[in-house]
DNA sequence: ATTATTTATGAAACCGGTTTCAAAACTCTG
DNA sequence: CAGAGTTTTGAAACCGGTTTCATAAATAAT
């Protein structure tokens, strides 16, 4: 055991109660003489005597015994899964933070990480969440079967959900149109004339919005009566070179099979691709166009620069964090949905189809 | 003002008292039987009574009480600049993370973000860092000028710096050897026959490690007795086209004056850099080598794969933690450095000097 | 000058745990 | 079976704020 003979003040060691003593008033009226919300019930010249006695003692107010007693600690937490900050999926964290911590900001919240250390059985990390740290979660991009959201919403923790479409009427979510997104991708790929598109993505269908990307480019090639054409990595397969693989062996056939157009379901699967197809001896995007999604890796400066589907995601983040904001102060206003445009960012890589 | 007809239930609505009161207890006896550390105290019949009435009542302990009794909240602050998780800076954050997040769950410990709105003027975030929600902070790279770190360790705040050495004996930090390793990557260039090495920073030398990466080089530069070339790039500077308009630049001398290795300051800037060349009509490694540092941006699926400089991101996390982890039980524990051994890494984007 | 109002303050309870310490309930001895 | 020793338990104080509500002080009205 380690002996200490002088403590860490991580906490200020003067209290309110020194405070008060000091200004000659009581611990209620030092208290509301601190906080905006009640200041105006203090007469002005206690006001801002404590206030001076408090800057003089260098008081700092705990956060903690205040959010005990309001029961609110105007803290938000983001759900993530302890692998989710892979390398390869880390661009997109980072642009969603930001926007996050942003929107964050302006509401006066905190942000803080959770991470659920397992997917299936919530009730392990059940208690982490509600342990009264945080008001409310963001939960990014979850499997399909995990049980961690209902847990939260049965409880009636305030909870947005940042992933495509659920069905829970509690639920809230916001996220991009993954499905008609990818449609479109799509149906622009056909509309360059490619009969041969092929879907390559960096992530099995157990997360909902990549099954959504699949469902959007069924939709369009069936609609176009023509026939799908798909490799559906898994997460760890895709980082382990599975895309460089997948693409080439894709490139190797021969002509008349060969996909003229390869639909990426992330800028970087797509970045890999490219090589891919080049190191074949191809070119993109006359012999093969390639397109991306996400437009979240740097994908003007990948050669050629990146065709893709941009998402809003500073706009996913505010919008998050005020649905979860709302539901915070009102859970009965949970259940609600927002649904954010993406854009199609047309660079280089895509092309007419080979005559 | 919303009306709100049910509440919340972030805290759980059961608390210790129901659960001792359920089971015949005192508060306190209901308080050891449910921790681990008291637990054995108490009678086994009593313990497995209370803990049963604990489930079935569905009790969740409050970390907050927990935390204004302990004077400890088991939670570590990751503190960021407000533009830290910018696109192109955010593989490093997310291998970073990885290793504290990985740290932080075995030692018991939280993690929240903490992002300092300003960065002169600590006076204005400090009381968000004193307000007990962390019981010790993490600090990434900052800017020299910073005085945040003074303030906390000032203050008696257990800290840990992820930065290059600095000299409050009172600080703890944990780094590479960025001086050294820049050296060494320079020395390598020079090894491979070049003379003319140029180095291309995209942040400028208000960070401590960028400022040693030049030194670094400067070193091996003047050791060898060779003019240093070097481009200096701020951070919004490189971000906006500034990396590829000074490759360009360079790549676009006589080939008398053109510089025959680039060395930059990321991998991120490497690639670009490589871009800027290629496109110059040049070859990498054939006319120019070039190489990067850090290895987080996926160097070797840039084409050709980069030489870099790899940083031990995992472990830079899991050393900050457990020296933070350290300070926090106690204080006079701070004043620790680690200095953690980087790895050249040669893939194809360097070679030997063009004769 | 007295009473009615308004404004300012503080005593006390509360938030939900932990911890100390004395008392109560056992278990051993002799 | 009394007395000593050990194991269990609980009353009460505490952590550091907020909030309610009654009272005190100041101001206005009669």
């Amino acid at each position: 055991m380690i002996e200490t003979d002088f403590k860490a003040e991580t906490q200020s060691p003067v209290a309110i109660r020194d405070v008060a003593a000091q200004a000659g008033v009581s611990r209620a009226t030092a208290s509301k003489a601190l906080n905006p919300a009640a200041m105006s019930v203090i007469a002005p010249a206690t006001r801002e005597r404590v206030q001076r006695v408090a800057r003089e003692l260098g008081y700092y107010p705990s956060a903690i015994a205040r959010g005990l007693s309001r029961k609110r600690m105007d803290t938000l937490g983001i759900v993530m899964t302890p692998g989710s900050v892979a390398p390869h999926e880390s661009p997109f964290f980072g642009i969603l933070f930001n926007g996050v911590l942003r929107a964050a900001a302006v509401h006066g919240q905190n942000v803080t990480l959770c991470v659920g250390e397992t997917w299936r059985g919530a009730a392990e990390s059940l208690p982490r969440f509600r342990d009264g740290r945080c008001d409310g979660f963001l939960i990014f991009y979850q499997k399909r079967e995990s049980d961690l959201i209902d847990a939260l919403v049965n409880a009636g923790v305030p909870t947005v959900l940042v992933d495509d479409r659920r069905d829970d009427p509690r639920l809230s979510w916001v996220d991009v149109d993954n499905r008609g997104a990818a449609r479109a991708m799509t149906e622009y790929l056909i509309g360059l004339g490619h009969r041969r598109v092929a879907l390559i993505t960096d992530n099995d269908a157990e997360s909902v919005y990549i099954e959504n990307r699949i469902v959007g480019y069924r939709e369009a090639m069936e609609g176009n009566r023509l026939p799908s054409q798909e490799v559906l990595l898994s997460y760890v397969a895709a980082g382990d070179g599975g895309v460089y693989h997948a693409a080439q062996a894709l490139a190797r056939l021969s002509a008349a099979s060969r996909p003229t157009a390869l639909f990426c379901a992330s800028d970087s699967a797509a970045a890999v691709a490219i090589t891919a197809v080049t190191d074949c001896g191809l070119r993109v995007p006359e012999d093969v166009s390639v397109a991306g999604f996400n437009d979240d890796d740097g994908g003007k400066d990948v050669k050629p620069a990146l065709t893709t589907m941009r998402q809003p995601y500073s706009r996913i983040g505010e919008e998050a964090v005020s649905l979860l904001v709302e539901q915070v102060g009102d859970i009965s206003r949970r259940g609600r949905q927002v649904m954010l445009p993406t854009e199609l960012i047309v660079r280089d890589s895509t092309g007419p189809a080979p005559a």
